[in-house]
DNA sequence: TAACTATATTACTATATAGTTATATATGAA
DNA sequence: TTCATATATAACTATATAGTAATATAGTTA
């Protein structure tokens, strides 16, 4: 799949998605959960915000369908949607890897 | 590289790169550059809006260091920054393709 | 010089959203 | 029920930005 077979509509998801990846809070909250699905607290604890802004985040990963939730008790657990969320993430990785690499000749 | 091993200032600096391509318009411009350089005219008329938007959507994209351009009489020519951005639409386009293929079984 | 073309910038409106504080809701325990 | 914990939501401020219209700048031509 190449970038000049999209559609305007393709295009906007993609904008969609990417907008959702494009914030430094939601990136740590993605890096959280890449290993392990993690309760909101936990979340919190490891992203260095406070509890309402992480839920917030949360809930536009969620509206993004990159990461899902589940109940239970009285905690919720999230984790990424699935496996093809993190290949996504990998595939970012690679691409931003490839231009530090390229362009500043360094080896990360 | 994957997600986990990234510090703050990268994953920092991922975010600033995808929040440049998280907009449809720009995604529409990166694709028309997909292919060869355009001049800003050339890319206004195919992204389908004006050209002052146009010009501070160039910006936004320059500052990213995802675009550059070269001035030749009167006339800007943008391209791509380098063969490492067209891998990164590549990477990002697989991982929406991925998605889309997981998420309702279609082949795009 | 003046007139014309190509592009960038400014000023504006409308909208979105990051972060914070306070509050609401849901669940569980006593 | 009351109290405590976990999470979500509302209200607010501050900031960013998409789009547009008008203007400015740079280069070309006559």
């Amino acid at each position: 799949m190449t970038i000049e077979k999209l559609n305007e509509s393709e295009l906007s998801e993609i904008a969609i998605m990417l907008k959702a990846l494009s914030d430094p809070t939601r990136l740590k909250i993605m890096q959280a959960l890449h290993e392990e699905e993690l309760c909101v607290s936990d979340i919190v604890k490891s992203a260095g915000t406070g509890q309402a802004n992480i839920s917030k985040h949360l809930q536009i990963l969620s509206r993004a369908n990159l990461i899902k939730s589940r109940r239970e008790g009285s905690t919720v657990f999230y984790s990424l949607f699935g496996s093809f969320v993190e290949q996504l993430c990998e595939s970012i990785c690679k691409g931003y890897t490839n231009i530090i690499t390229k362009k500043f000749g360094k080896i990360k």
